[in-house]
DNA sequence: TTAATAATAGAACACTCGTTCATTATACAT
DNA sequence: ATGTATAATGAACGAGTGTTCTATTATTAA
């Protein structure tokens, strides 16, 4: 063809992100994401090498996409943690009914990959999601500063508990799709135990 | 061989559950089931009929033992409530560094399972879900009836906010067994919104 | 206009998948 | 002791797996 590939990188991962959080990394093939991206093998494995690196790209596309859904939701809230429960609202009832899947890509995919097998893959998923924990916890210590929180507050504490909440969730939403209840749930976060 | 069976049906799917647990439908080949359950295709395809009711027999299996130890809890403990929570710390905390996984094995398939490409599977998974749900609620209205909690209280609800607690815990634990925080949030559970 | 360059297409590879089946081995009934 | 029934074996099947590689195409530089 030519010297520049004509087709839209980012454009071909984020087709790809999606078929992966939809089947899975087993349940995805070489096959399948040919046709969903539109790709020659040549072309693929020219660009990404192999299938467990197009995965790890696929899966730092949607850590990165969900980092900035948090920030976008910061910016455009008042507190701290108003902003967290936007985020939290957004991320589950906006996916109620849409594909991929409502649940976390990265909980789906810490879910299906083991120690003995995908241990390289595995651990990338482990990192990302302690990354996640870290942001929580220094928004959290945001709301402290800010006075929305009381200064005996753990941080690190209560953003393991979000994560928690938020996989908990996420994955309830997965099987018994009820607006009514999860919107229920996530106002419960902030007013529960280790909040206040 | 014989008129009967020599090796015992239970056994090997207990060791088959387990294997699928570890590794999930998709990352489970019949030959990893083979070498696991030392059994050679002939015999499992006699037994089973298949990867996929093999598969549906071991998730039915490893619920039916989840609602045995739920009943144990009950059984040794004085109150609903209380052993509710000793069934809880018994799945998460006992299973911390235990294989095959920490994280439910039905939630686990219902991560990797898909309407298109599983419906059966995840029909049966889902309906599991349900039935654990249900059992739940049954066992709050127990504590309702015992005064152990008010009569305003929805049990379905409350048994769904269970749900959301276990699934958020187990799959937390699956990353950062932390048995201290583990422990902490559990006891939040039965303190926090919904339930007080 | 031609030569060099690089991206694409898609056939093909070795391997693994779930599954089948003819064969062999064993226990019971006669 | 012999025949019958049935369970276990393991080679084999076609389809699908991740991946490689050569031929082809299109673009740029000379």
């Amino acid at each position: 063809m030519s010297k520049n590939a004509k087709f839209d990188r980012t454009e071909v991962i984020e087709k790809a992100t999606n078929l992966y959080w939809e089947k899975g990394y087993h349940g995805t093939s070489m096959r399948n994401l040919q046709t969903a991206i539109d790709l020659r093998p040549g072309s693929i494995y020219a660009t990404f090498g192999s299938k467990d690196n197009l995965f790890k790209e696929a899966i730092h596309h949607y850590a990165a996409k969900t980092g900035n859904l948090l920030q976008d939701c910061l910016d455009q809230s008042a507190t701290p943690l108003t902003g967290l429960k936007l985020f939290i609202k957004k991320l589950i009832i906006d996916n109620l009914d849409g594909k991929p899947s409502c649940m976390c890509m990265i909980v789906k995919s810490l879910s299906e990959l083991t120690e003995n097998d995908n241990k390289e893959l595995l651990d990338e998923v482990k990192k990302i999601l302690s990354n996640i924990e870290n942001r929580l916890a220094g928004i959290i210590t945001d709301a402290i500063d800010a006075d929305e929180l009381d200064k005996s507050k753990d941080a690190m504490e209560l953003a393991s508990y979000l994560q928690v909440q938020i996989i908990g969730l996420r994955t309830y939403a997965q099987l018994n799709n009820n607006k009514e209840i999860v919107n229920k749930f996530i106002d419960e976060i902030f007013v529960g135990a280790p909040f206040h």
